[in-house]
RNA sequence: CGGGGCGUGGUGUAACGGUAGCAUUCAUGAUUUGGGAUCAUGCAGUUCGGGUUCAAAUCCCGGCGCCCCGACCA
């Protein structure tokens, strides 16, 4: 077989979602100039279009946790070692996968090279999470009942060597907002449990059109050194289950840890009860996954930075110049009107190479307006979640603009919606289980009895997990799917991400 | 950490042990401009260290790196 030495391929293509999704996602986050390999393995560098994404993401969330009374601070990177050691099941959790400073400067190795000097009386580790110093530091903090409640936030980055990495899914280092609060008793402090994970749902669903399932996670997949975990949960598009977001009850095991405790009114002495909570860059990951297509990125309008791009045509051509001004007045008109960020693209291109320019940036709305349209009195709309383009007066595109915008807001979200409904199944029996699980997978819900054997047997057995028993479990007598033991309610499963 | 695969311009690829070539990107100029344009010119390469050989991108040994699959995980 010869190919076809006059077909073009002058762009690299986008591999179908059908063909290979893994290398369907990695395509997409190179053609929207979203990240870029770093020399460190696993690390990764996010490009500006990528961390204007989460700066999105940062902006909207900030504002949620500052309503709740919640306070933004920093604390350092480097933790003693020691510090992990106090509370057992978190060392067990995260022993495994922390980077350690051991030295603090470099000398000749008498060979070109360096090697490392001046060793550290106490290894520092590089935080994985910060739930020890800053507990510490809440020991301090905290002394009075009136000291609590204390609602902290930090935006940082954490580091956990994990194996296997993927882009924004599961970096080596990463970005989130982890927050930390201390309050004077158990019904408080679950409260605020729910109270996050509600918000992360609510984040979910309404600025990144992703529907999700909160729940509650099994004893084998809490948080290491949580009471309980509550998360939630989003299927993507190949019917694997990604976790979006996590709020851990940690009870007074830290505060007993770390000595975080307070005297009440009746000058008592009490532990504090804690919660922690957090989203990460994998949300951009989450964004991908559920919206893209085979031309590239499809961002929700609420979380694209740039959410209307207007491209000017007939370049080199007489009546450019009038073309080009208007397009301009217009940019000016809509930015002023909508407050939104508009993108005026008058590079010297040729306009079919803007269009996929933008396309594969995800950019909900493309304007083109060239001289036809001023003639015309009108502009083309072309909306990149469906492709459609649509003619639209002069006075009407402020009105459409915003139209346009919520409609593609919402039936992303309708869309990703039917695309989990469609599949989530419940089944009854291992067989049709195992059969779903390597076939099309999905959210499958199923009886459990409860017991963390059965759940690493289904594990090993099928390679799908519970990823959740969700908030709104009807009650259901039935038989677990592996033992046949006694359940009240399906818990879901899925292979995960 | 176990199993498999791969290392050639920025990217993608070719060369029996014998002149490192093609495409693309990028740069410059011209023509072009309602869906990835064309032509011309130019810049740019064998992962590293040993070994075999008259001769190594090619064969052998080792390092390093990357990718895929598993276990682990936001």
């Amino acid at each position: 077989m010869q190919n076809n030495l006059n077909e073009k391929t002058t762009e690299k293509k986008i591999t179908s979602r059908s063909e290979d999704y893994s290398q369907w996602y990695l395509d997409v986050i190179e053609a929207a100039d979203l990240a870029d390999s770093s020399p460190v393995r696993g690390c990764m560098i996010i490009k500006p279009y990528g961390y204007a994404i989460w700066e999105k993401i940062h902006d909207i969330l900030d504002k949620k946790f500052k309503q709740q009374g919640v306070q933004n601070a920093y604390f350092p990177l480097f933790i003693p070692q020691s510090f992990l050691t106090k509370e057992a099941k978190h060392v067990e959790g995260f022993a495994k996968e922390v980077a350690i400073v051991t030295h603090h400067r470099l000398e000749s190795d008498g060979h070109g090279g360096l090697k490392p000097a001046g060793e550290l009386a106490e290894p520092l580790i590089i935080r994985p999470t910060s739930e020890t110093i800053i507990y510490d530091t809440f020991s301090r903090w905290i002394h009075s009942y009136r000291d609590l409640p204390l609602l902290i936030n930090q935006w940082a980055n954490v580091v956990r060597w994990e194996m296997r990495t993927r882009p924004f899914l599961r970096t080596t280092e990463f970005l989130w907002q982890e927050g930390h609060t201390a309050h004077k008793n158990k019904e408080e402090a679950e409260e605020m449990t729910l109270k996050m994970i509600k918000e992360y749902q609510d984040f979910s669903e309404t600025y990144m059109a992703l529907p999700v399932i909160p729940g509650y996670k099994t004893e084998s997949e809490k948080f290491a050194g949580a009471d309980y975990t509550t998360c939630i949960e989003a299927m993507m598009q190949d019917g694997k289950s990604l976790q979006a977001g996590t709020s851990h009850l940690l009870g007074q095991n830290f505060a007993k840890a770390f000595e975080v405790s307070f005297l009440n009114e009746k000058g008592e002495k009490e532990y504090v009860w804690q919660t922690s909570w957090g989203v990460s860059t994998r949300l951009i990951g989450a964004l991908i996954m559920a919206h893209s297509d085979d031309k590239g990125l499809v961002l929700p309008p609420n979380l694209a930075p740039i959410p209307v791009v207007i491209i000017p045509i007939g370049q080199g051509k007489p009546d450019y110049e009038q073309v080009l001004s208007f397009a301009k007045n217009l940019s000016v008109k809509i930015s002023k009107e909508t407050n939104l960020t508009i993108n005026l693209d008058d590079r010297d291109l040729r306009p079919g190479e803007k269009f996929f320019y933008w396309e594969k940036r995800g950019v909900p709305i493309r304007i083109e307006i060239g001289p036809k349209d001023l003639q015309n009195n009108s502009v083309v709309f072309a909306r990149r979640d469906t492709g459609e383009k649509a003619t639209v007066l002069i006075q009407d595109v402020i009105l459409k603009t915003r139209e346009t915008l919520n409609d593609i807001q919402k039936s992303l979200y309708l869309k990703a919606e039917s695309f989990r409904n469609d599949n989530t199944h419940f089944i009854d029996n291992l067989a049709d289980f195992k059969k779903m699980v390597d076939g099309k997978g999905g959210f499958i819900n199923s009886h459990w009895c409860g017991s963390s054997e059965c759940e690493a047997k289904i594990k090993e057995t099928t390679g799908a997990t519970i990823r959740c028993v969700p908030f709104n479990q009807k009650e259901e007598v039935g038989k677990c799917i592996l033992c046949g033991g006694k359940s009240n309610g399906r818990v879901m499963f899925a292979k995960s991400y």
